[in-house]
DNA sequence: TCACTTTCTGAACACTGTGTTCAGCAAAAT
DNA sequence: ATTTTGCTGAACACAGTGTTCAGAAAGTGA
């Protein structure tokens, strides 16, 4: 790809990554991220038909990273025994989350907070995978799925919110108490 | 009051409910509303400040019926024999969200779904109260906040997502299964 | 009924932000 | 050296917001 391209989208992508630290996607302008990335207005609509979808590539390339391949579970791993493979996995994703602070927490204000809310549960179905079906609670199935990833994606917000504080590990350790009370 | 000013405010209000059938509250256009509601576009704004200032004020009123007084849990309440009386209330909750079932899915389409979850999330920590005290987990008290709180509200996310197809009682028993384990 | 007060009306306006267009310039590719 | 590709920025059309104000209409109280 041209060097020039790159080197535009790049200037865009740090722009609006730095005008995130100071306030909510929705709020921001074109003209500012246009400012900020010194590029001409028809630059950036050549680069991205909408504000909005600049944001939506953004977030596609940063989980694509959080959730790398690596990290997706293997049909050969067995959750039913004990937990301790599942929390692995888990801890694992908050690990790349950290790694991704600065923008993730950017996103996580305002209306943007539900495009991460939409990536996150997409990728966490995969993720969480049929050992949902190994714990043991008389609901139906739907319901069990809603509430297992519903209040891990619930937690998740909630640590970002609070700004990371706890470890990966402490998290998924308080999550799993609360889920599975042993 | 006038009954001018009356009638033009349940104009507003009921053209707004009616355009929230179709769409979401942030693709509405203020005109849009003023023709619905068949009045001036200065008389909006003698009512009204913003559109946001219409919601904000549309959901104030609804959150004070589905929350009314009688809801609210009494100090004498012990809810740490049984969890008995704090289903009667939870489920007492959904019953009330049933009767304004027209708004209140219409507000969790898009962005206003964070004023649902912002006001919802108000009133339940005042009718959890220490509640959560007597629920034996051996995590920090914010985190069983947190998880016991944020699964209630996921919980009834997912039921007014779904079109409040279960019954308040179902959907009251699947949280506690879920969140008890007995 | 008549004077008064309050509210409603709607056109006109200023303003902010979006997304497009296009001619000219600069950089990369061949 | 020539062609192709990408960048520039001013100008433009458009949509939506919120304000203003003079005049019409409706409510109030004697």
């Amino acid at each position: 790809m041209d060097r020039r391209q790159q080197k535009t989208r790049t200037a865009i992508y740090d722009a609006l990554t730095k005008l995130l630290r100071k306030r909510r996607f929705e709020d921001i302008t074109v003209q500012e991220i246009i400012d900020e990335a010194n590029i001409g207005r028809s630059t950036f609509y050549s680069h991205f038909e909408t504000k909005d979808q600049l944001l939506e590539q953004m977030c596609d390339e940063m989980f694509s990273h959080v959730f790398s391949e690596s990290l997706m579970p293997e049909k050969s791993h067995d959750f039913s025994a004990n937990h301790e493979e599942m929390k692995a996995l888990l801890e694992h994703i908050l690990w790349h989350i950290k790694d991704h602070e600065d923008n993730i927490s950017s996103i996580m204000y305002g209306e943007s907070e539900k495009l991460f809310t939409r990536y996150f549960s997409g990728y966490l179905e995969e993720a969480f995978g049929d050992m949902i079906s190994h714990i043991d609670i008389d609901v139906s199935s739907e319901f069990k799925k809603q509430f297992v990833i519903g209040s891990f994606i619930n937690t998740v917000k909630w640590w970002i919110g609070n700004g990371l504080t706890q470890s990966p590990g402490e998290i998924i350790d308080a999550y799993f108490k609360c889920l599975i009370r042993k």
